[in-house]
DNA sequence: AATTTAAACGGACCTCGGTCCGGATCGTAA
DNA sequence: TTACGATCCGGACCGAGGTCCGTTTAAATT
């Protein structure tokens, strides 16, 4: 055999599973070793807890391993990369999104009027960013993984299922990834800190952008 | 004195210098000794000759200044980074781009009416990421920082200004934003490359979205 | 309980981006 | 032309991410 088996076969990022829309719930492991798993959440503690004392820099590889009294192999074996375990600390808050929106209490979950739900989930997204940008920020090289990553994809598949309902005859789907661009947190944290703006002039634009595009020709 | 002088005094990034509008040419080198000069030019050569042999993971800071016959510091020196070396290959094309919206013949230079203009201008970025995209993608880890590069915030003004035409009584600079990130190479890499969508549909989407974004109100 | 195997472990090792600083060069002023 | 200071050069050096592979161990099988 020419092709050799890759030293770590990957995590578990492919999640080919279409998790069309429905609660997918994201993959989550497949099952996992008894030893593996005790690992795994020791590193994602021991991670957070380097995060809260020296901030997102903290979080070396090899310190995430040693305070998790783990060898360095593992962690990227678990997690292939820095990125990797990076949004697996941002899985928690991203799951918790996920259920607001799809089985929270109206202005979010199902029950308000889907205008009303789009706008409520742009402003979710946007104050969540805000608080989390440092790691948000840090999970962000490799900037075109973010696209493809579980959550991300739960969040254009609401976005789109609320704009076919609507803006039925739009292409609902670009559009959605046009409205979710402008949620994207490296430029809430350029137009926050580097440029000053207030977040309730950001969450102001995000409202009106929401009523321009979904503004269905005239109102007669 | 506690404050030692940094050892790189940093390239030439800041520019603080306002560039509002105006063609303000961005501030490049002040002016360099003549060796400085001719290195920057034999890197930036080697760097480009690296890129058509061995694509962009083939661009090492050490093979580029191997390449170019010249020390690894001085490399660091006039560049930065790495990101800081694949923007200054950017900037030529970003430069072009700016001269052709700027003073360049009508759909995208002055002399048609804003809309067109705005949806020209989309139109060629668009085109001219989807050449580059793999460099354009590399040099965007510290994805904050591609906000703050005077090319960028030539476009951001430049877009600023139509939507003012069109649309005066907007959050203009918010709305430019917002354009602009649906525009992000890494998107385009993501909607062409990994979702298969052709650009034509992307086009689409842009004019779309312009057109929605700039309806002032019911046209009765 | 003994055997087997796939998976997990650990840490040495490699590469590459980034830093430092002694020494060579350029430009300039005398 | 010479002398001097600012600038630049080069490559040794460091730290962190990522890989490899021999060893260990959980768990399924007999």
């Amino acid at each position: 055999m020419s092709s050799a088996p890759p030293p770590f076969p990957k995590p578990q990022e492919p999640s080919d599973a279409p998790a069309l829309l429905e609660l997918g719930t994201a993959p989550e492991e497949p099952c996992l070793r008894a030893d593996a798993a005790r690992n795994r959440a020791r590193l994602l503690e021991a991670a957070a807890r380097l995060i809260a004392e020296h901030g997102v820099a903290g979080v070396t590889m090899e310190a995430v391993a040693a305070a998790a009294r783990v060898g360095k192999g593992t962690v990227f074996r678990r997690f292939g990369d820095r990125t990797g375990l990076l949004m697996a600390l941002l899985d928690h808050s991203g799951r918790q999104l996920q259920a607001d929106f799809l089985g929270g209490p109206p202005p979010l979950g199902p029950g308000a009027p889907p205008l009303e739900r789009l706008r409520a989930f742009g402003i979710a997204v946007l104050y969540r960013s805000a608080e989390q940008l440092e790691l948000q920020l840090a999970a962000q090289p490799e900037a075109c993984r973010r696209f493809s990553h579980p959550a991300t994809q739960a969040l254009r598949t609401h976005v789109t299922m609320l704009l076919r309902q609507i803006v039925p005859d739009a292409d609902c789907d670009l559009l959605a990834q046009t409205l979710l661009a402008s949620l994207d947190p490296a430029l809430i944290h350029h137009l926050t800190r580097q440029r000053g703006m207030p977040m309730s002039r950001v969450e102001a634009g995000w409202v009106d952008l929401v009523a321009r595009v979904t503004r269905t020709d005239p109102p007669a």
